[in-house]
DNA sequence: CTGAAAGCGCTAACAG
DNA sequence: CTGTTAGCGCTTTCAG
């Protein structure tokens, strides 16, 4: 079934059919109903893929993304979703597993399906090979792409941005507020970005605040496995006095230290603080209620949907970053009760 | 950059172009090699939307599913990405939110796309006006599907079913086996299918071991929402005593009702014997070390695009359906310890 | 308001 | 081993 037999069945051109199916109007009332009629009884669908060819664009974007599994990454593609399913753009993911390999084939797949545009959440770590590698593909990629979360420096890309300094100082400092200055910071690997500017935000507030650091409560735990931070956390603080702020750079890491207290039956507001980044809605739900910064990733994803089409729709407006202000939300868990 | 620049600028004609691409071979090892290079230097990259429209088949599935935000469809997910990039197929996902208007618009949109195949989580409930639309929807999309997960009767589709009556048999066994007789079992709404098989499985337990069913202790939850579950349990069982053996219907469920005991001091192994549907990971982490049964849905997934690659490639083999065995997972939640 | 026809970029049958 | 050419199904310009 193809707009030449609709065409035929009706006795008009398929330019006439293409019209009435684009709602391109300068059709008469008649046969545009007559044209509508048979294609519902034939149940006829355009093919997109022909239209899209003729159009010389495609209805659907890319979305590249590290971990599908992750709730983080998963309230941003619910957001993603939402807006391409209301604007009516489909959406193609690609998993990367964090590799840079995948990251790079994925953007590959994206440039030869024509796609319309591309969303990517990098797994870029400080490697200068593989940023090197990244910013080739991208420039050869040569559509309206837009950076989620990880901000890539010299290039010229929108993009919607954690600001990762910001919610590792305000954290840091809603501990320092209720007296500590013994604090640690389980921060992602070291080759992270991310890890790293989380850790600059702690740094920066205890130098605001006149405290001086100590090296050992960096440490550096994995950003991308429950089970990998709880080892790290558990072989860190064997035989040690376990700090009586700590932070938590992310949500599994969260999660392997929450276990991990329980283990040792340290108990939050009495032995230790914890605050961490990412709010996970399950910790919540089963009662522990960190104080958190949020960066309400659902939005993060709306509001990268929203730059994209912006960007399709006209390539010539200036390069736009937004970078989303963390939100603390205080829950007590900053606190030492007596 | 199209076929034919790079023809011309090897002097050759776009089909010995078009043979080296596709690895047809019948090419002279020169041509070839000329050809690879200018292609490299020139980045380019074949439309894949010209290559669909002529080969008369796209590279792409569709995957609908009710949310992606669910750990349960998560891991669904990214079996069925894994696969599909081994198989270097693209998935374009549609997110339904368990409302079947928009399941059928989804359904629409793949057979717009003519994708190669469609691998469908449906949301249908008990209502038959859904299920004459959803029916006649998937007879006129004339493509390859597969169920995942909701078996509907009298359509010819191939798919990977949980044994939902078994699974319930199992769970509600192993607290007889605990000697318990006084069991709630929380499920999903009363026209949800996959809740109701699962009470199937209850009663039939019950049967099996002459116990009497009271109708009290069959308690319709939601599936959907952490929220709406812990509302209704929490009035269910305001001023009641709590049955000794509870089976919680699904990942929502449990933590809902996990909070729920949290609130009121109510101990699992003590109180009460938790046993849930769903493997949670998080919770494990945790130290709530539920009896479950898991029906492993990571390797749901595979074996859906499995079977899906498998009718794509040969459409006249007879209907598969698979049916994965629930395994019981025991941790000890099922026991009261004195 | 309508139709004819050129093209979108690629594949594949056919001819050589 | 290579080239010519007819599509794939649709959009769009141009002419009427």
């Amino acid at each position: 079934m193809n707009i030449k037999k609709v065409a035929e069945l009706c006795n008009v051109s398929v330019a006439t059919v293409s019209r009435v199916i684009n709602k391109k109007g300068n059709v008469k009332k008649e046969t545009e109903e007559k044209i509508l009629k048979v294609i519902e009884e034939l149940n006829y669908i355009p093919n997109a893929l022909a239209r899209n060819l003729s159009k010389q664009e495609s209805d659907v974007i890319g979305v590249v993304v590290p971990d599908v599994t992750n709730v983080f990454y998963t309230e941003v593609i619910k957001g993603i979703m939402e807006s391409a399913s209301e604007n009516n753009l489909h959406v193609i993911f690609y998993n990367t597993d964090s590799d840079m390999e995948k990251e790079i084939n994925a953007l590959k797949m994206i440039k030869e399906q024509r796609l319309k545009g591309a969303l990517l959440i990098s797994a870029l770590k400080k490697s200068n090979k593989d940023k090197k590698l990244l910013k080739k593909t991208l420039e050869t990629l040569d559509m309206p792409l837009i950076l989620i979360n990880k901000y890539i420096d010299n290039l010229p890309y929108d993009g919607v941005f954690t600001d990762d300094i910001m919610a590792g100082y305000l954290l840091t400092e809603a501990l320092i507020d209720n007296k500590h200055s013994n604090i640690a910071i389980l921060t992602g690997a070291k080759n992270s970005i991310v890890a790293n500017n989380r850790v600059i935000g702690y740094k920066n507030a205890f130098k605001d605040y006149n405290i001086d650091i100590k090296n050992e409560n960096i440490i550096y735990a994995d950003f991308n496995s429950i089970e990998n931070s709880y080892k790290i956390i558990k072989k860190h603080f064997s035989n040690k006095d376990i700090p009586k702020g700590i932070i938590a750079g992310n949500n599994n890491i969260t999660i392997a230290c929450v276990r991990y207290f329980n283990e040792r039956k340290i108990k939050i507001n009495k032995d230790v603080s914890l605050v961490a980044f990412d709010d996970i809605e399950i910790l919540n739900w089963l009662g522990v209620e960190l104080t958190v910064v949020s960066q309400n990733p659902k939005e993060m994803g709306k509001e990268a949907f929203n730059m994209l089409f912006n960007r399709i729709n006209n390539k010539s407006i200036p390069i736009n970053r937004i970078h989303v202000v963390p939100e603390l939300i205080l829950r007590g868990s900053e606190k030492i009760l007596k």
